[in-house]
DNA sequence: CAAACCATCCTGTAAAAACAGGAGATTTCC
DNA sequence: GGAAATCTCCTGTTTTTACAGGATGGTTTG
């Protein structure tokens, strides 16, 4: 029996890719693909697919958090992270909520067909290039911050001094500074230029 | 009289979705495709397309840097950038180092044959939310840094203090302090982590 | 309930960056 | 050839960070 597959992926491009890779397998049934997370889960109702391949920059939603919504409602789904970023945050996230799989844009047929033979067989598959990176980075994990941290490295991000900072949160200058410290300590830096450097590679700065 | 077209970029799942769209489009003259800026350049010594669709991000060097050599050297080449992030730096820098049209990666087929023949025709083709990104940030310019700012740039970002960054580069502390503040000046920032945000925001920062 | 963790605050010193205001030498471009 | 840009270096002063080494109260959780 063929394996009904689904894509979600905002680009057109790439989907047509997909699509003419795999277009002569007889065992992948093309059931469809949806642009935004939203379509995504309407089409679900409808249909469940085996396996989504499902991008992880959607326009509406994250595919880190349609991963988890999905999975959550339909199980037995299997879904595969699915990136042009080779990043070690991304790939952590996306197995925590609950994807099977990670492949890159630049996956051959080859690697696509085994990805979805991998994930249906009920085990995991990641991209060579995904698994150098995981075990590159094994040590040097993303750290977990508190929320206050969070509220801090962002105002420090901003280019606000600790004083500055300090009155916007109505807190003292020492306690900023001690945040900030901290921080320091947790990203395993020694200067704020480092850490506004770890913090945008480490995605806890947006824009 | 049909269009050579060649394509350099290293998602092969792009590569194929594009030769998918125009495959049965006989104005066009598919020469193929390279997936490095090395190869890119190889190829262009034996053969010349029409039209090159370019990716922004390869592996060994960007696309903005490949854009001017290759105009530099083949300036009849009309090139097209390719990239799924509709952000105006990119967009900015690949026009000014001489593409003719900037298409995103969610573009359709009738987009992509639209902007092959523009570009053909001598004028510029930018996809809709291309455009629409560029006057909407019509304002906040990126800033221009020489060479050797870029250099302290990097550094500083890596955490290196000036005197260490003197040090590496053969220069005065002072010297490492007069560019820092020249590009304070230039970002319009006022401190060291703002500089460092808005380097990784315009992508003077790689990872 | 005790251990962890978190957020808050402190003193003090040393180092670094920010700010001002230059100036000379070389390269690049018109 | 000359103007503009770039890179280099300087002397100061002030502000901000970095670093050390605490302490207190609150909340969460095994």
């Amino acid at each position: 029996m063929a394996v009904k597959l689904f894509i979600t992926d905002d680009h057109y491009m790439i989907v047509e890719g997909i699509r003419s890779l795999l277009q002569f397998e007889k065992d992948i049934e093309w059931l469809g693909h949806a642009m935004t997370a939203a379509s995504c889960m309407a089409f679900l109702q409808q249909q469940q697919p085996d396996v989504i391949l499902m991008d992880i920059n959607l326009p509406d939603k994250s595919g880190i958090d349609l991963c988890k919504e999905v999975k959550a409602k339909y199980p037995a789904i299997h879904i595969i992270g699915l990136s042009s970023f080779n990043q070690q945050s991304f790939i952590q996230k996306m197995m925590d909520n609950g994807a099977s799989g990670y492949v890159l844009k630049n996956a051959t047929r080859e690697e696509l067909k085994e990805a979805i033979e991998t994930v249906i067989g009920g085990n995991n598959f990641l991209s060579p290039e995904a698994v150098t990176t995981i075990l590159k980075n094994e040590d040097s994990k993303i750290p977990v911050i508190t929320r206050r941290e969070k509220e801090v490295l962002l105002l420090i991000a901003e280019g606000l001094t600790n004083h500055e900072i300090g009155e916007k949160l109505f807190i003292s200058t020492t306690t900023v500074d001690t945040h900030r410290k901290n921080l320091m300590a947790k990203f395993e830096v020694k200067n704020t230029a480092s850490l506004i450097r770890m913090a945008a590679q480490f995605e806890f700065i947006k824009w």
